[in-house]
DNA sequence: TTGAAAGCGCTAACAT
DNA sequence: ATGTTAGCGCTTTCAA
């Protein structure tokens, strides 16, 4: 038979399609002896519910929908590992929504999850613009939404984000702990979480009294992926070249990390002997680099987790307010740090 | 208005909602200033045609289901990417199920998708066991299916797989032409697409009249992530002990590549003057590798972009018989692999 | 060119 | 403890 219906088990059980009703969901008494004869007729035609019409009445489509950048970024899969996990557990399903970075089409995936009717949307990295001009907080009014690494002041929406700040901090302070005192910041453009981090940068060395030194804040074009290393070598070298070099580089991503690391090999300047480096973000590239890379654990597995039980906590329970989660951050000290030599 | 319906829109514009339904899908003749009038009221009320509404009566619910061993390895997400770019053109929606590698889960996944109506299944890297027992076979006959980069003879499925036997015909043969003729191979255990290179291996040496010494086969535990380089680094160390070294090394992925690489470097054995290493899967870490690392290119992305429109088109037109697509690979050739010193 | 009404598969009052 | 029935929001005959 074609796809059997409730109507087809009621048929074969003898019973009204209400009785079935009740027998798949559990939640009227029934008699054992009908319930019995239901649950054989439901395995007998090898019945399923389906899905549409219940969601349709009205309750929950038990479905999420989770927009990302790119999930071929190293580290977003990561986050999206999380939530997986978390939404598997509840049974929750996963509309996956890659955006390539883009404004607009988040905007057009957010529409498409709507129309999908989503029990709740997962905004992995949303872009800031359009936190800024109050296009999730509209969001927030009409369906459970968490913005995943993504801020602004004054809007009123749900978020869960990593405490940059701290992380930011650990490294920075860790490095002058080891006695150094010319640290350079690699960065790359337009990225509020750069934004962050240069502005620690600048507080702390203050803290300090550790003198700022102009040609020490390396800017480059762009700041994820591949590329990103061909631009790193190509801005450190440079930098490596001048007369001063400094003892260490804090680089805003690990991308960034291996670039310095390959671009101090190139030099003939060892890792960490002659300068050290810290990165961010803990990526996997992190762990195989040679030396093996230093660098602030993020914990987008725990990000992920947190993001998805929080949605699904706001889906059950949709009366309570925003809230605002931050994560911890972690050192992860490895190999390409130390004192410098001559301090 | 809480989420406007077709009568909301029907009553606005005084028509009847069969008329605003004609409208919506273009399909029957409406006059054009009733058209109008009824565009204006959907505009007016925003109103978006509820998706569960639709699919219930049974076209298509617009969705497919994408199966995945594990998000966070580092080419299933590219396979998913050119999956996505595809299905997001024709509006469909994916749902992502990640089994963590695990047969039962896979079988799971599959299940739920069965039960949320997808209109399409893909699954990337199928377990053998499930092909072979005839589970994916069963499914075929109940819903569109593609299964990508599994396959086993006999069974009625459409595949769409990489030419791995040419991929390693492709190493091979360059390590040969390059004047390598003692070459060890490194894979790990119980996989399908490492057996296959192993055969490859020993028909290629074999066909080259190089004698297969058996502690060149290097076998480890288990082949994909961040444990499979530690792994290759001790099995590779071990090798390069004894007295006699190879002069080259096929690993069965980037991983493996990447340890060789390391186990090397630790030895003081340069890459590639002493010894040359290539790898297999062309995934990022080969690229940032230090030398770059010679490898084979899935071409992982065609891959998606394939397989997602091989199963669109097999839910658009579901009378056709089983495909079996295969797509070429390429040899990426970098910094890893040079003529051996002796020969 | 338009509308009335049946029905997709299910749940949940309301009866019994 | 069980059944009857009215929808959920939409598409699609069938009739006008």
């Amino acid at each position: 038979m074609e796809k059997p219906t409730i109507a087809d088990v009621a048929k074969y059980a003898g019973v009204s399609i209400t009785t079935v009703s009740r027998v798949i969901n559990n939640n009227y008494p029934v008699k054992e002896e009908t319930r019995q004869k239901v649950e054989e007729a439901i395995k007998e035609l090898n019945f399923k519910p389906n899905y549409l019409a219940r969601s349709l009445i009205g309750k929950s489509t038990h479905t999420i929908g989770v927009i990302v950048p790119s999930i071929t970024n190293l580290f977003f899969p990561v986050v999206v590992k999380g939530i997986e996990k978390v939404c598997s557990q509840k049974a929750f399903s996963l509309f996956l929504c890659d955006t390539d970075g883009k404004e607009e089409s988040e905007r057009i995936q957010m529409q498409n999850l709507l129309e999908k009717q989503v029990d709740g949307v997962l905004v992995i990295d949303p872009r800031y613009e359009n936190i800024e001009n109050g296009f999730y907080e509209e969001c927030a009014k009409k369906i459970p939404l968490v913005l995943i690494n993504g801020y602004h002041r004054g809007i009123r929406c749900n978020f869960v984000l990593n405490d940059q700040e701290m992380g930011a901090l650990q490294a920075l302070e860790y490095l002058i702990k080891l006695g150094h005192r010319d640290i350079a910041f690699l960065r790359a453009k337009n990225s509020y979480s750069y934004d962050i981090k240069e502005q620690i940068y600048y507080e702390t060395l203050q803290k300090h009294q550790i003198p700022i030194k102009e040609e020490n804040i390396l800017v480059i074009e762009s700041g994820n992926g591949l590329e990103t290393v061909e631009l790193a070598i190509q801005a450190v070298q440079k930098r490596l070249e001048q007369k001063e070099i400094p003892t260490a580089i804090f680089a805003c991503n690990d991308w960034m990390g291996v670039g310095v690391m390959q671009a101090a090999k190139k030099m003939g300047i060892a890792i960490p002997k002659d300068l050290s480096v810290i990165g961010y973000d803990n990526i996997v590239i992190s762990e195989i680099s040679e030396p093996k890379l230093t660098t602030v654990d993020q914990n987008m597995y725990s990000l992920g987790k947190a993001s998805a039980k929080l949605l699904l906590d706001i889906i059950k329970h949709p009366t309570q307010g925003f809230q605002k989660i931050i994560l911890d951050t972690n050192l992860i000290v490895r190999d390409s740090c130390t004192s410098p030599k001559n301090k």
